[in-house]
DNA sequence: TGTGATGTTGAATG
DNA sequence: GCATTCAACATCAC
């Protein structure tokens, strides 16, 4: 699912149904996303807590609690949460459920158990001890050309880089390549600051755009958006063919109209 | 049956 | 110190 629009559409929902409820206990189905935390230490964070607010930087969600820490998730490759009734069967691939008091219960469910669950003292300071940097909708274009200045090599490898720009990830990161036509194996020593500028106005505005439109990221991947991932593509208006290629480890999909610079 | 998948990290290499 | 590549994580779906 993840990349910062399908996480903030994961904060949204998540907010909309999961706080202001008194958890009974949290069930830990597989500890593999609890990334070597003790299931007692979630269980004694979270039972008789309440979740009162919700926080996003990039890719990593935190529900604040009642009680002081967090709950941090990182949804790897495949994490999303589901709500079931509490006396059915959990959803499949339900990794850890919390149970409310009264209501549905929570499943966070994760095929490929990538991802993280579990408590930090504060979001923040994790965040930073960790590295993190800013959040690519929150980011002014200043820092952007800043943080992006200092680097050499592929552009895509530095936007993939969490540390440098929080939130883009593989296939944002060709969507926006398409839309501004700037390749993506493009050298950033090689990168003119205008066409760095063009890439910020427009992942601002395709992020933006995907927030207020693509509001149910469970439909993500088949979603017609990224159809065109696929070699010999072709776009309606003709534009094409689509290529594949591998960039920093990731399969990437360009047009000859990008312009490779470097 | 083999292949590849929206992410992150650490090791090895240049 | 930087950048790059690769493997690992664990599993599913085509």
């Amino acid at each position: 699912m993840p990349e910062l629009p399908e996480v903030e559409s994961f904060r949204r929902r998540f907010a909309a149904v999961a706080l202001q409820r008194e958890i009974r206990e949290a069930e830990v189905l597989d500890n593999t996303v609890l990334r070597g935390v003790p299931p007692q230490a979630l269980q004694d964070f979270l039972q008789g807590n309440t979740l009162t607010d919700t926080r996003r930087r990039g890719k990593y969600f935190f529900a604040l609690s009642h009680r002081g820490p967090a709950l941090h998730i990182h949804l790897g490759m495949t994490g999303d949460f589901r709500l079931f009734e509490p006396d059915t069967e959990a959803p499949r691939f339900a990794r850890v459920i919390l149970r409310f008091l009264s209501g549905p219960s929570l499943a966070y469910t994760d095929p490929r158990k990538f991802g993280h669950f579990y408590p930090v003292e504060d979001p923040e300071t994790f965040l930073d001890r960790r590295g993190v940097g800013p959040d690519a909708l929150q980011i002014r274009e200043a820092d952007f050309l800043a943080r992006l200045a200092g680097r050499r090599g592929i552009l895509k490898a530095a936007l993939l880089d969490q540390s440098l720009i929080a939130g883009l990830g593989n296939l944002w990161i060709d969507e926006i390549c398409l839309d501004t036509l700037i390749h993506p194996a493009s050298r950033l020593e090689h990168l003119p600051e205008e066409r760095l500028r063009t890439f910020y106005r427009v992942m601002q505005r395709r992020l933006e755009q995907a927030l207020a439109e693509n509001n149910d990221a469970r439909t993500y991947p088949t979603d017609s958006l990224w159809s065109w991932r696929e070699a010999g593509y072709r776009f309606p208006d003709g534009r094409g063919p689509v290529s594949r290629l591998t960039l920093a480890g990731r399969t990437t999909y360009t047009i000859p109209d990008q312009v490779r610079f470097g």
